[in-house]
DNA sequence: AAGTGCGTTGCGCTAGTTGCAACAGATTTT
DNA sequence: AAAATCTGTTGCAACTAGCGCAACGCACTT
């Protein structure tokens, strides 16, 4: 009947769906956590399932529960495990770098890495003037990310074309037509350490981004620094080769070996 | 035989041990990760169980794997969910604390967020004496709050320079003007934990505040408890380092890294 | 070539998970 | 008060999925 899916648990999987919902409150305010009949209506299952499944998770810290209104939310644990990541230590290095670049320029910027095809930011550093959208946590797809051509800049050319070729989400396959337009882009990011690109997603702005080189030579990440406020193109490339210096001085403060720019492949 | 009335999902638990031991790469030095044979050996478990179980948390990012060294570590989806849900649960964890330092000092506790250049309250407890102000919601500028020097304590001093000397709104300029004084308190902060705030508005008063990190090592928030009875400096402090103590223990349940802080920029 | 350590996979057996339905509290409605 | 609804938990038989063993492929060393 149904295929079998090569390898994935079930359990591992209904688990994680959970983990995903409890975590899933980015739109409104819902601080108090879900209850067990909600989660397993949007999850299309069992109550029953989901109530031992919660227990389980709340025994091993991965959810708390209100005792009061018995509701969940994530627990500690899935914190201090978030706390090890490798991740973790990157943000923690590059948050300097970044309050820096948005105190420079007064715009956002955020440190995004390449997680598949899609673009996840790992930190916001909103500009001084507001509080703008958070982003940190989200994923999209590395064709609409700005932070996306810097992170694809030292990947075979035949690599990038077919990702770039992929199917998008539903409704929002047109903006990235240009696939040349790509092509020549990772070239500017590869040859000048930054690259401008224009308005991809609605809410998010255009940007400069940077890519960001680990010990191993390659790129980990990406300084991304919106512009709101649209100055002339002559502009966005200044703020661009500062960001490629910060960008380089974050590398090297990741143990990037001293190795020359341009000589990738 | 073991009759393990508790309702814990094996397969849960196996994977979380094996996540435990991915996460213990905090002791010796930083390895590049695990491989199946070491973490099956260290859990006593079978490798093909391992492997399996391993292979399904790839699949769901919740470990990576080096494509060259074939080892894993933590992945990024561990991150991602924690960082989604970062602030709700600063808001949740922190009342009981909150609650608590309200009560020791019967004086006003709050906890505070930096957003932009001002200081945002999330969260006041009231002392059980009286009603006071309420500044839930309230921003102020960061020069202006006494959570101010908590939440700078890890930015680097010319960033903190630079913030200090920014433009005040209109008939607030003169109240911050000692510079020197603001980095010797910074400077209190990472060293000791909490820091002693005179008053800076006219009707915020004096405050002691303790910086709350966050599973990314960064400070996200800011404990301030106020004095309105004005006591010697000596009682200040002693209610500095119980501040300071109650902020530590708040990181923790936020999944602070556990390894203190000390010598970042 | 044989030897070692590593990681993956095939397969029978058993144990753990599933889904239904009944149950028990907590609120709200009649 | 009783009834109606909501909530979340639990007992049970059917069944599926995860277990351990052993064999296998692979990369290095001897």
């Amino acid at each position: 009947m149904d295929e079998k899916l090569a390898v994935s648990s079930a359990g591992l999987r209904r688990d994680l769906e959970i983990l995903e919902v409890l975590a899933g409150h980015g739109d409104g305010l819902d601080t108090d956590g879900f209850g067990v009949s909600w989660i397993a209506q949007r999850l299309g299952r069992e109550k029953s399932q989901v109530s031992r499944a919660l227990r389980a998770l709340e025994a091993e810290g991965m959810v708390e529960r209100d005792p009061l209104t018995r509701r969940y939310h994530l627990g500690w644990r899935l914190f201090a495990l978030a706390s090890r990541t490798q991740q973790a230590r990157l943000v923690q290095v590059s948050a300097p770098f970044l309050r820096r670049l948005a105190a420079t320029f007064n715009e956002d910027a955020h440190l995004c890495v390449l997680r598949g095809d899609q673009v996840l930011t790992l930190v916001s550093i909103p500009s001084s003037r507001a509080y703008h959208r958070i982003w940190e946590g989200v994923s999209v797809p590395v064709t609409m990310a700005a932070a996306g051509r810097s992170l694809l800049a030292d990947w075979a050319p035949a690599q990038v074309r077919e990702l770039l070729r992929a199917p998008l989400p539903a409704g929002l396959d047109s903006a990235v037509s240009d696939e040349e337009r790509w092509m020549t882009d990772l070239g500017h990011a590869r040859s000048f350490g930054y690259v401008v690109s224009d308005v991809e997603l609605d809410d998010s702005p255009a940007a400069v981004s940077a890519p960001v080189w680990d010990h191993r030579g390659l790129i980990t990440g990406a300084i991304s620094v919106s512009i709101t406020r649209l100055a002339d193109v002559t502009h966005a490339h200044a703020m661009g080769r500062v960001i490629a210096e910060t960008a380089r001085e974050l590398s090297a403060g990741l143990g990037r070996l001293p190795r020359p720019t341009g000589a990738e492949l």
